[in-house]
DNA sequence: GTGGCTGCAAAGCCTTTGCAGACAT
DNA sequence: ATGTCTGCAAAGGCTTTGCAGCCAC
């Protein structure tokens, strides 16, 4: 993603324009797994020697409430962060315990349909999730 | 659960049967919601007025690693568990951050029936765990 | 210029670990 | 009898908080 859009997004959500959150944010979309506060700020260190683990902390607590980005967590105990907002699901590697993405539109289609006939009585929906384990056969 | 069923859980993990570990395995599967080693020692207060935190949490994480309960983790940071072992679901209350089960045997045969057709490549699959992110709408 | 943000360090919280005594088998 | 388990306390790791100086606006 280009530097202007991560702006317009910082901006829209009324939050000032500094190079650490931009280059966080950044981090967080080219990401390939779901990485943590240390790792982001281990990604960091190369542009910004002198970035503080504290305040990638706090910039992720921050772009998280104004739902720039999610939490993820697994049963690792770690806090996880990712930047993707359409609709998808995560695959648990047991081994390893990484998280991948994984984006299937005929599922989700599914499952949009089967809880529109099928409600759960009082609970109002916003988002759902399938959580995958498993592992990888051969690699 | 009646204590003899759960006597024999145990010595089928090869576990010794010990009162703490009758309770709190006890506490765990008459929980309504799934409690943190916290609320599970809470739990225990009246019963074992002398147990120890620190053997809470070691016995849940053997209970964890012989398969006899699960580890459950949300956005909140703690570290939750889980006796139940069929296949089912969860609803995380946005507000309250509390987790609820949910069974679903007709969605459960839809997914199997997905993903027997349209497997992963090169991926596995041992459990599929919905997580349905909502909010109850009037109570 | 001003309010918000960063960096640093300290504190906080949840969880794990080490060890001595006690217990289940 | 012996190997495991409990309780206690200390240590550990991840995350949050407080504050002074700095920066975006």
């Amino acid at each position: 993603m280009i530097s202007e859009e991560i702006t317009e997004m910082l901006k829209s959500a009324g939050l000032k324009i500094t190079p650490q959150r931009v280059a966080i944010l950044q981090v967080l979309m080219d990401a390939d797994i779901h990485p943590t506060a240390e790792i982001v700020a281990e990604r960091l260190k190369n542009d910004f020697p002198g970035i503080s683990l504290g305040t990638v902390y706090t910039t992720l607590e921050t772009l998280s409430q104004k739902k720039l980005i999610c939490k993820v967590q697994v049963d690792d105990g770690k806090l996880r962060f990712d930047a993707k907002t359409e609709m998808h699901h995560h695959l648990h590697e047991i081994d390893t315990g990484k998280i991948a993405d994984y984006f299937d539109e005929e599922l989700n289609n599914i499952l949009k349909q089967y809880f529109a006939e099928k409600s759960i009585p009082g609970f109002d929906i916003k988002d759902i999730k399938l959580h995958i384990k498993g592992e990888y056969t051969n690699k």
